[in-house]
DNA sequence: CTGAAAGCGCTTACAG
DNA sequence: CTGAAAGCGCTTACAG
């Protein structure tokens, strides 16, 4: 129907694919139909509709989605922000998003900020300029301002998973740690502990500063003492995430101690990892998907509705009790004697190999 | 020095940043000048430069990517296409990644194609529309077709870390699988292993597809017995990678075998649990880091100069001995009775809890 | 039902 | 050194 040269004149150095002019030509129409016809708006005369889409094939034209989303003012790209690729946690919180999505569209960035401030800023700066549709934060450094910057761009902001913003103009899903921190704490305090330690990842993260309030308040609460700068007498390490626990789990029998026997470790967020058998680490479960999908499916309406994502949500957990918390006596050995726990970035891509 | 309220009035709604054409009525000059003053190009003069600038910084400008990405034909984006965000291996590989970037840019699109050739189908239609600069692919189905789909749209593909193409415009930087599977085989039947057994993802990806393949010719060169289809006799398992091994340990040891005494376990790719001492597995470290700074650097390179990536390289790899590989005897018991490896899917979210 | 025209926000020769 | 104009590839009222 097209003649083969003309077609193949159109990408003959394979970098100039065809766009809507050429397909309009080639099928003897205008770019309206065209458009028309690619979108499925309008009714179109199923001939030209016919002649139009055979076009298409020959010529393999797919819209350019910059053109579009110029004249749209839409993107149709939405960001997740992670702290740490290697946490699987943030895989199952893209699992999520992904779910609420239809079908391929929107196409998901994932950036990993590592938490740090700078790269932080030039990731917002970047997102802006790009102008994408809305962004899911999985986690940030502490007093991070740059979601409130994305706000004032118009671009509507969930947090999820670590904590709420001073900003009305941010939407929050979070798992709700004051419960969590309260369930594990009831838990060790049936063990016979009386002491335990926090630990958390080296930076300074959003996430981690609220487990350790709610840390505080519920052993304050249950007339524990939380050493929370060193672990001195402690017999109890709750760490901000599983990796971390798993971590120290390693770092404490490497130097000694039995796990549960010496130390009990509870880790947070029940990865996968957590359920093996030679790891069976006592966790705190919180859905993840769940959280992905809840905070992706504010995104989609405040983007639908052109305003920001406001609403805030809280995700009940649930303490997943394995093999490495375990009953201790008062005058039981404790941790101290230099000790450390291994305040780890909690990136696996961090930890030295030994 | 300009009016606050022209300034208000432009985000009155927070919905509508300022313009370059905003900027140059506000600065009085024309929208080149602005333009120059932002890409930094050609001299402006000193005043009209501070005067742009001021108004740049009080309005708050970021000029809007789509626009400057349809007029220079390329977006800054790249795509780093996995099989599965939950494998650390990949976090590993988009951190080389952007250690070859330089700061920020260009952004990098991390998208998750779960191996399903559907999903494949529909990234690489979104990526094509979306006009990314280029693509890094970490794995993908057997025989998916879709890299020479990209190419043919003029983006320079790198296969990183799944073999290598029959494309001949389709780049790659793989690990050495074959002296890898050799250091495996030759570890095993020094120790007494006659019969091994392969344990792949469940789904038909490309790099297990090579790897099967490699162990095959690995094991025929030592007169190992490769038992693909079931494990009966075998006292190794060679596993595709770490979290299959992990998952196929856990799996052993919960049916009553010891690793390494009844059987033996090797991981691939050396993730940092494989260090951890309650896995400690046997695996194959490869660079993933280097792998991903390379096929960036491929793909940069083959960016600036607009041509295809075409360059090949093989990266030798190191077998780490742990504990989960072992001695063994003639006559001891092995495999079988209906034990089947677990051919999880090699994400960590599919995992059930026990 | 169809097409000519304007415009999204930039950059890039090209006059002046 | 500076600005007017054209154009990147689309979509969207609006005539006909």
């Amino acid at each position: 129907m097209v003649p083969r040269e003309w077609i193949d004149a159109l990408r003959s150095d394979g970098r100039s694919p065809a766009t809507i002019k050429d397909v309009a030509r080639l099928a003897g129409v205008s770019r309206s139909t065209v458009s028309n016809v690619i979108r499925g708006s309008s009714t179109v005369a199923d001939d030209l509709r016919a002649r139009v889409m055979a076009v298409i094939a020959e010529t393999n034209y797919r819209p350019d989605a910059r053109a579009r989303a110029l004249r749209e003012r839409t993107t149709g790209m939405i960001a997740l922000i992670t702290a740490d690729t290697g946490n699987p946690f943030y895989a199952s919180l893209g699992l999520g998003v992904e779910e609420a999505a239809t079908l391929g569209e929107p196409l998901m960035i994932v950036a990993n900020s590592h938490c740090d401030p700078a790269a932080e800023l030039a990731l917002c700066d970047s997102l802006i300029s790009r102008r994408v549709d809305g962004v899911i934060v999985g986690d940030l450094s502490s007093n991070a301002g740059y979601p409130s910057i994305l706000a004032d761009n118009g671009i509507p902001v969930v947090l999820a998973g670590c904590g709420v913003s001073g900003d009305p103009r941010i939407g929050a899903v979070d798992t709700d740690d004051e419960q969590a921190m309260e369930l594990i704490i009831d838990h060790l305090f049936a063990l016979g502990h009386r002491t335990v330690c926090f630990a958390g990842p080296v930076d300074q993260r959003a996430a981690a500063d609220r487990r350790r309030l709610a840390v505080r308040t519920a052993a304050a609460g249950r007339g524990i003492v939380l050493q929370e700068d060193h672990p001195d007498g402690a017999t109890a390490l709750i760490c901000h995430n599983d990796l971390i626990a798993i971590d120290n789990l390693d770092a404490l029998e490497r130097a000694g101690w039995l796990v549960p026997d010496d130390v009990s470790v509870v880790g947070f967020d029940d990865t996968p990892l957590a359920a093996h058998r030679r790891i069976s680490l006592t966790s705190v479960r919180c859905d993840a998907v769940a959280l992905g999908r809840i905070a992706a499916t504010q995104i989609f309406a405040a983007i639908a509705e052109r305003r920001h994502a406001t609403e805030r949500q809280l995700l009940e957990c649930e303490l997943v009790v394995r093999g490495t918390t375990g009953p201790t006596t008062p005058g039981h050995p404790s941790l101290g004697a230099g000790w450390r726990p291994v305040h780890v970035l909690d990136t696996a891509l961090e930890r030295t190999p030994h």
